[in-house]
DNA sequence: TGACTGACAGATATTGATATCTGTCAGCGA
DNA sequence: TCGCTGACAGATATCAATATCTGTCAGTCA
């Protein structure tokens, strides 16, 4: 058992993640799937149970890939602003190279994400606990004076939204983009820094 | 002359507005406009160059109504701090009542910007000028500290754009939207303020 | 026994014939 | 003369007939 030939819902998603590659969001369908496992389509419904699950599989495993280096930032140590810092800018870096990198596939995880869109809830709930934690840890380390660390960490995720969100993706083509980023990043680490000890 | 049967550019955009509201955006074509001002559609292309120029100055009207209040904040006078957050409060009080009020006509404006990203282009820019007018006032009075106006004015732009931007417009009716540009404007001033003088 | 197949029904997409629209312009009427 | 009309050509949208796809399930084979 568990030879190579073996049907397992990972090696649907691999094919399934190489059929959208090749035929587009819009064509491939779970017929197309099926034929590059070479088994007929009856069997890919034995693993999931809806073309829509399967897509939504897809985009959970996209939206993993794209969090783990995030979340390796976010559980390190040091100061918190550099780390801040570092944790939004990564998530800028990584939306920005598959947009550059593959603008089609960029489209096609657009709209599997748009029809996932509970996958997508989960995903941004992990990122902004991320940032609370950072935060947190900022706090605790006295660089930053927040009240509600919630409410701050959603604040820093709205506020950059720009230039994570893929509804904005078109515009990170700016040559000026990286200058706005340097000139968001600032005002917001000002705005969290803690007032200096007074003498 | 200039009596009221009259066709003028102003006539057709105010029945085009009325043609659109009532075909919608998709079923609304000049032959209709024509019918409504009960003149042939060829006297509408005496006026406008294309359908799609038509399109661009009703786009071009509603953002300048948009507009006026704003400007009217950032040409006025007290604390700067007090006025960019009551302008932006009013930015984002124009966009989330017209997403409410008529969902439908928002879609409609909202696809005609996108056609006419010219204008909204120019309007941005106005927008961001306001801003920028008001950051150099906080800045004469030794409210704001800020190197360079015009970035910190972008940055501002960018920051808020989650509140404002018609592409987030479905996260409008989030019941804590309103803690959430609080903690948002808050994060903002304090990134912007001066540091108090040293005694 | 349990994973897989393949035929099937209903839903969705494609296609090509037809109708409507956009944009032009010669000519009409004030 | 000047603003408007209405017929026209080419582009675009609609619609119904046809083909393909999704999801199911009784039956096959190891």
């Amino acid at each position: 058992m568990n030879e190579a030939v073996v049907l397992t819902p990972e090696r649907i998603l691999e094919v399934t993640e190489d059929v959208l590659r090749r035929f587009g969001l819009a064509k491939a369908t779970v017929v197309d799937v099926a034929r590059a496992l070479d088994v007929s389509h009856g069997s890919v419904y034995r693993h999931f149970p809806s073309k829509a699950s399967l897509r939504q599989a897809v985009a959970k495993r996209w939206l993993d890939r794209a969090n783990a280096p995030l979340e390796k930032i976010a559980e390190g140590s040091g100061p918190a602003p550099a780390r801040l810092e570092r944790w939004l800018r990564t998530l800028f870096a990584i939306k920005h190279k598959k947009v550059c990198d593959d603008p089609e596939m960029f489209a096609t995880y657009l709209t599997l994400a748009r029809e996932a869109c509970e996958v997508v809830k989960a995903h941004k709930e992990r990122l902004a606990d991320q940032v609370a934690h950072i935060l947190a840890d900022g706090v605790k380390q006295g660089a930053f004076h927040v009240t509600d660390v919630k409410a701050a960490s959603r604040a820093v995720f709205d506020a950059t939204i720009r230039f994570h969100h893929p509804a904005h993706s078109e515009e990170w083509s700016d040559p000026a983009l990286s200058a706005r980023i340097d000139a968001l990043l600032a005002l917001l680490l000002k705005g969290l820094e803690a007032p200096p000890r007074k003498r």
